[in-house]
DNA sequence: TGACAAATGTACCGACTTGTACATTTTGTG
DNA sequence: CACAAAATGTACAAGTCGGTACATTTGTCA
């Protein structure tokens, strides 16, 4: 309706077409991966038309790229809410797994993308600069909190910062990823409330007795 | 050639067709998703023809489901290498988490098929019960294991099984799954021989940490 | 204000892809 | 050996989908 109101006297506003087709590009590929989302369903969905879409992405790929750069650049935003100022390495190595463990889980589509992407091994990515100075700059804070838990004897140094950040990873991407399969398999216990819960605390836990000196201190918060 | 000299006086022989299909099935579907994969491709590398996939499987889906059901069914083939007799328990938890890493790091497209059904919901998963009864008989391992040790002393009963098996599957399949985007965000070092050998001992080491109540048994094989 | 560039609307095409119709061969069985 | 059922070969049809040609409108700036 709004649609069709504007087609006489429309106004121009090519930054807010693009973001409204980047939108709704996110939303499909995530749910139906490159092959499978249908750029006539995307236009469909947008407030402008399938022409914006080559018009802006040249085509389905450049979408795409578009799409899964876009939701990278999510994170990066969503970045600045971590804030450690004031806390020891432990509480730090805590909350920044929290972090992870929540951001992962409140952005599906974040964790359904590079799913996709991982099935055509990463070729998207690889071609994409925004993306590795985001990826070391996370290294870096879990580095930070690493070396100094080293530093004031809290933590052993038989780990290392990317060894850390792939664990947090792993763990807290696998719990989005393969959710349906998992409950398909084993019931929805551990995907329930409670469930989950229970697994942010064994995340956490886990993470901290991979790093700590002292396991009697893990269970303070 | 080989299919052209059959093309007259050809033998039948439906279950070599069948498991001909489905292998090039899995090897297409986990390379390039269900809308991904063409049928047309998969039917040139078989050493028949569309007409018996259709004849054989109804549909793409079909075939696709046919497919995935294929790779559990391998799962639950290879299982009765997995031999725990004579092992304690902190052994035969270390050796079942070895086996999973193995398993998925040899079998890549088992992951893939999995990481692409959780694209779709665990669809097709769902109304599949060959699943069921595999994944249960999988946790029943790891809860022997786990009460075994609790019984001795050596574990404590913190965790449970179902968590402990969801543990192992997130690492062992993340390390498999997101290798492309990881490695295009941090570089190869972990997927290196020499990193891959260390995680592998990394995963064990945090399994082991998970359950055990002497942290100094770990380390001995 | 006029002219050019940027942005958008509309209609359509050609290629690709799934699926099928129809014919033919093989095999098991009385 | 006849005959029906199972298995396979061949060609093609119907629909889908990515992409484009062409026209039109809006914004900008000399």
């Amino acid at each position: 309706m709004d649609k069709i109101l504007r087609k006489k006297n429309w106004k121009q506003d090519p930054e807010a077409v693009k973001a409204n087709i980047l939108k709704v590009a996110v939303e499909q590929f995530a749910q139906h991966g490159l092959a499978g989302a249908r750029v006539d369903e995307i236009a469909r969905q947008t407030a402008s038309s399938k022409r914006m879409i080559y018009y802006y992405f040249s085509d389905k790929e450049g979408l795409y790229q578009a799409a899964l750069e876009s939701e990278y650049q999510r994170v990066r935003a969503s970045e600045t809410e971590l804030n450690l100022e004031g806390l020891n390495p432990i509480q730090a190595m805590r909350h920044i797994t929290e972090y992870t463990y929540d951001y992962h889980r409140c952005n599906p589509n974040f964790v359904r993308m590079i799913a996709i992407e991982n099935i055509h091994n990463a070729a998207y990515l690889k071609t994409s600069e925004v993306i590795r100075d985001l990826n070391s700059k996370i290294v870096k804070i879990v580095e930070e909190i690493y070396n100094a838990g080293i530093e004031q004897g809290l933590f052993h140094d038989a780990s290392n910062a990317l060894q850390l950040h792939w664990m947090m990873s792993a763990l807290c991407f696998y719990n989005v990823s393969n959710k349906s399969t998992f409950e398909a398999g084993f019931g929805a216990g551990l995907h329930s409330a409670a469930g989950q819960s229970q697994l942010r605390d064994q995340i956490v836990t886990t993470i901290l007795r991979t790093v700590v000196t002292d396991f009697s201190i893990i269970d303070q918060p």
